[in-house]
DNA sequence: TTTAGCGTCCCGTATAATGGGACAAAGTAT
DNA sequence: ATACTTTGTCCCATTATACGGGACGCTAAA
């Protein structure tokens, strides 16, 4: 009788259905900064429309995330919801005093931009995806700067592939559970077998490539770094327009990025 | 620095203020992110003590936090908790999709690196902060990168005086009825008349600097970005080492500043 | 002008959060 | 090694709180 948890007719939640502990209000308010962030700015109807929720629901929750001060409303007479700064603040605030890994890398990822002239990436992986925590920009001319914050699948990006590449084989599997798609056409499924294959070149080589990805052609080189027990959790790439660096150029760096990340990797097992 | 026994929270919004559609738990949760993200990693009963709660109830809502995706804990026997990946997500996609401020700042942003070396800061404006949203990196070595998601007071920084300096009277003399602090030394108080009168001759200039700004001595030139309606909501900088930026660079940078951070608003203001 | 849709709010009901307290295990002091 | 402190975890009766159907006035489009 615990936890009879009778969900009856509600239980669609699209990502999470994890009852422990609960918090149903909580829940929806984070799911719907969430996709307020997604589909900003949107209004109240349109939201509730969209999840599938009484609008008086939806609206009461708008109201209160206002006061806490992470949503906020252009002052139009049809209000128009967005989130505020909070989550940037709380994220920044967050990388600044995560782990060594922000200041391990810093300097690595500044001597690697004057060597190349590129751009660096560096990720945070984040479930199935890596997360843009750092960027330092090379001196050549850069065709787009993505945000801090971007996420993509770990099968998009050289460094999402590198940390793939030596993930424990039951973490791999579990992962390659859900079909995957190509970045470029995003209905295209890869079959697993063609990724494996890949990943095991990755994990030989020791690094990654990429070539011409959405949405500006750019390409990439990248490597895993890991934490003291040799868990590949970050991800550090070479990034720059794919007319300049093709898979040519992209193979010449390769002893820099993987020395870079490696470098990283022992900065970060020292404390 | 007074924060040790206040306990509750000084930030701003949350607390009891009265949230007009309620949601005790959702505003707990809130605050509890926002405390994780500046206390982590931190444990279950220290939190609990700090925010002046009952152990069971943060507890709870922990268990809830994590199953959602925003906090997660450390492996250790006694579990040390910290946030996500999942603020910066958020927030990164938010700054995608916000206003055009972000798109129409780049190109200029990324021109002006060109032209000065320097690395290029774009803030936005949250209540009473201005927040870090874009760094573009200059030729030039730099000592320090700011995260993005940096928070800091109007008052400290170039661009925040800046934007202060064209904020509408009454809004001012409501931002200066909280004294506000030093950037060097955090307990003298800046006299309200010294701040007017500073922002007076920034208002005239149309720009503002700022000299050997901890942590790293970095000296800038900012200048304020408007909306449409001629409001000040965002400012645009050029941060240097304080050693190659003395006073007399920085004002030679001037003419750019200015006329960068006017393009934008222009760019702004054609949608 | 009409009308479909929106934002806003009320309020009775039933559900879900609350937090004191108990407990074992981890860490600390003796 | 032993006693003591503090931590993470969980239960459960109580009651405070979120829920959401529905009503209302207003906005913008037809």
């Amino acid at each position: 009788m615990s936890e009879a948890q009778s969900s009856a007719d509600d239980g669609r939640a699209s990502d999470d259905a994890d009852p422990r502990g609960a918090s149903r209000p909580v829940g929806l308010a984070l799911r719907l900064i969430e996709r307020v962030a997604e589909w900003q700015p949107i209004g109240a109807s349109d939201l509730a429309r969209r999840l599938a929720l009484p609008k008086a629901t939806v609206h009461r929750l708008l109201l209160a995330l206002e006061t806490f001060g992470w949503l906020e409303r252009d002052g139009g007479s049809r209000p128009l919801w967005s989130v505020s700064m909070r989550p940037i603040a709380v994220g920044g605030r967050a990388i600044e005093r995560k782990s060594g890994l922000r200041m391990a890398a810093l300097s690595v990822m500044d001597a690697l931009r004057h060597q190349t002239g590129e751009s660096i990436h560096l990720g945070l992986v984040d479930g199935e995806n890596i997360v843009l925590i750092e960027r330092i920009d090379g001196v050549n001319s850069v065709n787009i700067f993505l945000p801090v914050g971007t996420s993509w699948d770990l099968s998009w990006s050289s460094s999402g592939k590198s940390v793939l590449a030596h993930l424990p084989e039951a973490e791999l599997a579990s992962y390659l559970q859900t079909p995957r798609y190509r970045r470029k056409s995003e209905t295209d499924i890869i079959p697993a077998t063609e990724l494996r294959q890949e990943l095991a070149g990755i994990r030989d080589r020791g690094f990654a490539i990429s070539v011409g990805v959405p949405p500006a052609a750019s390409s990439s080189i990248g490597a895993a770094i890991f934490d003291k027990r040799g868990r590949p959790f970050a991800g550090l790439s070479i990034t720059g327009a794919s007319d300049r660096l093709r898979e040519e150029q992209l193979l010449a760096l390769a002893p820099q990025i993987t020395a870079a990340a490696r470098r990283i990797s022992i900065g970060m097992s020292m404390d």
